[in-house]
DNA sequence: CCATTAACTGGTC
DNA sequence: GACCAGTTAATGG
């Protein structure tokens, strides 16, 4: 979900900026707000009983999170954590109900969304179910792609990582960089420096 | 620069 | 593949 800023703004949106690695929210706490990302990313994360980090998503600009949850009364069943410093726009849940209301195509808009993220969402637990580690990675990278505007082969720039890939995925960093060269010899990524272009 | 972070290698289970 | 140990390369203040 993108929404203009000026909109979120005149219905109570607040900047807000964070450094790097500080809790947006945490899991279990009330869901509050509606958030987007003006700048930097973001990451939806959980842990484990043996405290391995499990990554849910990585949010960059004009991306929102937390927008599953306005609708219904839960708790977060993640962390949002920046990975930089970044700068976030938050709106009360009641103000966005109230701006949907006064902007019916901004309520259609987060239908499309709500629905491509679902879409997406079982393509990827399809993809991470795979214990082939070759389908993960690229059920991961086709997911990112999908958000990116280009429409070339083996240019879009994967902005990860490998320690990040490894915890999107559920794989160890050695096990990813092991299967990144793999998949370089197979052509199906191409690597700009250490950058890997799918 | 130096210190931190990320990428990589090799070996064991 | 996970897990561990150790090295090298890149990054940033």
């Amino acid at each position: 979900m993108n929404i203009d800023e000026n909109i979120l703004h005149s219905f109570g949106g607040e900047s807000i900026r964070y450094k790097a690695k500080e809790f947006i929210f945490r899991e279990g706490e009330h869901s509050l707000y509606y958030f987007q990302v003006i700048s930097g990313k973001v990451k939806l994360n959980t842990f484990n009983d043996d405290g391995k980090e499990f990554i849910q998503n990585i949010l960059g600009k004009n991306q929102s999170f937390g927008d599953p949850l306005l609708f219904i009364d839960r708790l977060y069943p993640t962390n949002a954590v920046s990975l930089e410093a970044v700068e976030i726009i938050r709106m009360p849940k009641s103000n966005f109900i109230d701006m949907l209301q006064k902007h019916p195509d901004l309520s259609l808009e987060m239908n499309a969304c709500l629905s491509q993220r679902l879409y997406y969402n079982s393509l990827m637990v399809r993809n991470m179910a795979s214990q082939n580690p070759i389908h993960r990675l690229q059920g991961l990278m086709e997911y990112l792609k999908s958000y990116y505007d280009g429409d070339c082969q083996h240019c879009f720039p994967v902005e990860l990582t490998r320690q990040q890939i490894a915890d999107l995925t559920g794989l160890r960093v050695e096990t990813v960089i092991r299967i990144v060269k793999k998949m370089v010899n197979e052509e199906i990524i191409k690597l700009d420096g250490r950058r890997i272009l799918y």
